[in-house]
DNA sequence: GTCTATAGTTTGATAGAC
DNA sequence: GTCTATCAAACTATAGAC
């Protein structure tokens, strides 16, 4: 079967429309902030008039959503993409390092995905499977090298984590304050957890 | 000396008003939400009108930054009044017991000490200084008690616990996921610190 | 699907009388 | 120090022509 049918010429050119949308808001987002992103500058951006984005998003909210589950998406895919040493220790921190440096490189996309910023915004249930996804296939990941957690080892790792970051962007932001610290907190963790020492 | 002067009791009921201003903020903020604050609604709480608001402050986040102040202020006081534990780890534990129930029992509040969440809001100068000083406190007197941290291990143990916090308010609202990791957390940092047990 | 037009709010902040 | 009045701007969302 040579070319697509007409349906889903359609359909296509409906995403290619939506994704225009939603890389437009990023942008804002990132120049004026996350909470400061309006219809009007959106739709600026993309070439139309603001009331036009009501024919492909059937709210604000339903945008920032969109860009949610863009976000987690993207980090999805990135770490499925790299490639975990066998020894676990150094796996945990190369998980930990990916993480730490894909929410610390945007703060918008950070805000969304790991923080309830946005007033009113709750991430739709298929949104929010991605994310959830995205931590789980990292989770099997590990256990496929030997590195059995439990749900509430996950949720500590996670944590600890997510604290260097908000830190770093508090308190920190554009230094290395807690990013230093890194290494040593996936090693504590480590101990923890009584993984061997390797040699690094 | 009896009595106090004219000059001082003008600026005592200056301080009053001011204080009343900042209570209805966090009312509106509590209910609302941190970002939802509006002049005119905190001005309706007071019993005026939002003009009226100008001279006490000089702008909407010059209401932010003493919103930020008496937030820190008040935890700076709630920890100094805490009885430290001469065991170490337990003191480390009961530290952490202290900030996260803090952080947890008020979201607005959280976002406003620990987050980035207002668009455009820095804490000016004066406000960060008390966030410092009140961790600067807890740190001496974990010193007294012969747990000298250095300035990369106080770091370290602010991002574990304001990363179980954060966790717990953007996963798990409510509930208790995150809070029952907690000293599960401040052993594992304990431990990193070759800290000896304790009977519990 | 995009447009114009606009409804219907709400916002932070200022001017100037009292 | 508080008020009224108001500015100037921004916002989301809808209606209806094309």
């Amino acid at each position: 079967m040579i070319g697509k049918t007409t349906s889903s010429w359609i359909t296509d050119r409906r995403q290619a429309a939506s994704h225009k949308i939603v890389d437009a808001a990023w942008q804002v987002a990132r120049e004026q902030g996350l909470a400061a992103l309006t219809l009007r500058e959106v739709a600026a951006r993309v070439g139309v008039r603001a009331p036009s984005l009501y024919s492909h998003f059937d709210s604000k909210h339903a945008i920032y959503d969109a860009m949610y589950a863009e976000a987690w998406q993207t980090f999805l895919e990135l770490s499925d993409g790299i490639v975990l040493p066998a020894a676990p220790r150094a796996a945990l921190r190369l998980v930990a390092r990916t993480f730490f440096d894909f929410a610390t490189a945007d703060l918008p996309r950070h805000q969304l995905m790991n923080l309830r910023t946005v007033p009113g915004f709750t991430p739709s249930p298929e949104s929010y499977a991605i994310a959830v996804s995205a931590l789980d296939r990292l989770s099997a990941r590990t256990a496929d090298l030997g590195l059995r957690l439990t749900a509430d080892e996950v949720d500590l790792f996670t944590a600890l984590v997510s604290g260097l970051i908000n830190q770093q962007w508090a308190n920190d932001p554009g230094g290395d304050r807690w990013d230093r610290l890194l290494d040593r907190a996936v090693d504590m963790y480590a101990d923890h957890l009584n993984l061997p020492e390797e040699e690094q």
